[in-house]
Parts: structure tokens; sequence; C-alpha cells
DNA sequence: CGAATTTGACCCGCGC
DNA sequence: GCGCGGGTCAAATTCG
């Protein structure tokens, strides 16, 4: 068995164990104690959740509502627009990542560390590079990707940091993808192995791998893990 | 050695 | 028609 969730080796725990598991006598009361840590987690999670859902479409809102306000006034071309719009960048500021679309054109911003000079925004696409340009408003280079998972397949994307804030990289992509978002679907796969039916289809694999990658950075959570899983498997060793 | 990336050259649309 | 700028191509280079 070969099963990780949120970076965590799920068979590290001898005491792992879902919500469903019917409640056991001779169980120990720490794991009971777990049990209702990792239910109040749940919840706070799903709280979360809708709450980004609920944001996420007022700033979409936004956002469209701010780019037919430029379309009308502005006769820029579209690509033009995205890092001079410091409206859309400084909104931006406050969000891993944010999507605005327009005709068939997404566009995606996602934070990233200013050291960080590598132009990579993992969406679970396949992408090959096939050229790079510096362009006349921006001093850093534009790259321009085109989907290589399936050879069909019409989608492409630049990518470029803002000229705002270097820490932000704005992702265009022009067209719809005709195949499956592979390394998604694994990801969802994955996670519903460990989670009741009923919580199928409000999941948003996207907010998942983020929040993941926020525990993951988490030292104070890292810390408190380890702590458990290790005295976890000290008791496991004595029994 | 094949795949992926880099980078200069070229193409094309747009404004003047 | 010319120049400018964005987008693409493809040979050279790098990487695993």
């Amino acid at each position: 068995m070969d099963e990780t969730f949120l970076g965590i080796d799920l068979n590290v725990s001898p005491y792992y164990k879902t919500d469903d598991t019917p409640m056991n006598d001779d169980m120990p009361e720490e794991l009971n104690q777990m049990r209702l840590k990792n239910k109040k987690l749940r919840e706070m999670i799903t709280v979360v959740l809708e709450n980004s859902n609920s944001l996420q479409n007022h700033v979409n809102k936004l956002m469209q509502e701010h780019d037919l306000v430029a379309s009308n006034t502005n006769k820029r071309k579209f690509s033009e627009c995205d890092d001079r719009n410091s409206f859309e960048s400084r909104k931006s500021l406050h969000q891993e990542s944010l999507k605005s679309r327009n005709d068939g054109v997404t566009k995606v911003y996602r934070r990233t560390d200013p050291s960080d000079k590598s132009m990579i925004i993992k969406d679970g696409y396949q992408w090959r590079k096939y050229g790079q340009k510096v362009t006349r408003d921006n001093p850093c280079p534009r790259a321009y990707y085109k989907c290589s998972f399936a050879p069909s397949c019409p989608v492409k994307k630049k990518v470029q940091r803002s000229v705002d804030d270097e820490g932000l990289l704005v992702a265009i992509y022009d067209g719809e993808h005709n195949h499956e978002n592979v390394e998604s679907e694994h990801k969802l796969a994955s996670y519903e192995r460990f989670k009741s039916p009923k919580e199928v289809g409000s999941f948003d694999a996207i907010f998942v791998e983020q929040m993941a990658n926020s525990l993951r950075k988490n030292s104070d959570f890292i810390e408190e893990l380890a702590v458990a899983i290790s005295s976890k498997i000290l008791q496991h060793d004595v029994f």
C-alpha cells in the first residue's frame, strides 16, 4: 500500500481511522480525542472552503465588471492590459491564485517567492516552452507555452511577472483543453478514498492543494504533527 | 541519446 | 510602404 494525503504518509500512524469507523470500547481515550480534533478540523475546512468560494465568486464578479469597463474605454489589445492593470494586481496581492475569463482567454494570478526566478505555474497540465520575449511594457520576459499532453490540444499560455509586483506571476491561458487534467484527476481520486460520499461534489482540488502547501510551510503544524506521529509510533513499538 | 529549453531570426498585424 | 512590437519557428544547447 502506498498512500499519502497532504504529503503525509498515512501508513505511518497505526491508529489511522475514518470517522465512519465504529467506536470500539478498548480504543484508547487519546485516539478518541484525536478523532474529535479531526472532526473539528474537517468542519473548519468546510467553513473555510465555503467562505473561499463566496469570496472567489465576488472577486470574479468585480474582475469581470472591471474588464468590461476597461475594454470599453481602452482600445489596447487584451494581452497588453494584464500587467499595466494595477487595479487587478493590487487586488491579487492578497490572494494565492485568482482567475478571470474573457472570450476563452483566462487570466490566472499566482503569488510566488520574488526570489524564485522560475516562471513555473503548476496547473496540472504538461506544457512545452516554445518561446520567450521581453515586451515593451515589462522588463520581465514573457514565456510562451503550448500544451504538450495531447498533440492536438490547441491551448497556449503566456506567463510573465507582474510589472507592479515581481512576486506575482500572471498566466494568460488561450483556448480550451480537449483532454482531462491528469494531475488534478489523480489528486481528486486519491483524496476521495479518504472522505465520505456526501462530501463528493463540493471538493475543490486546487483549493486543497493550496491548503496543503500552506500547511507544509507552517512550522507549528509540522512540529505538532511530527510529535503526534512519533508518540504514536513509540506507543505502537511498546505494544 | 532523446527530450526539453533557449534564443536569435523571422513572420505578421497594426498604426502612421 | 515602413517601422514597431508581439508571437512563432527552429537550430543550438542543455539536461536527465
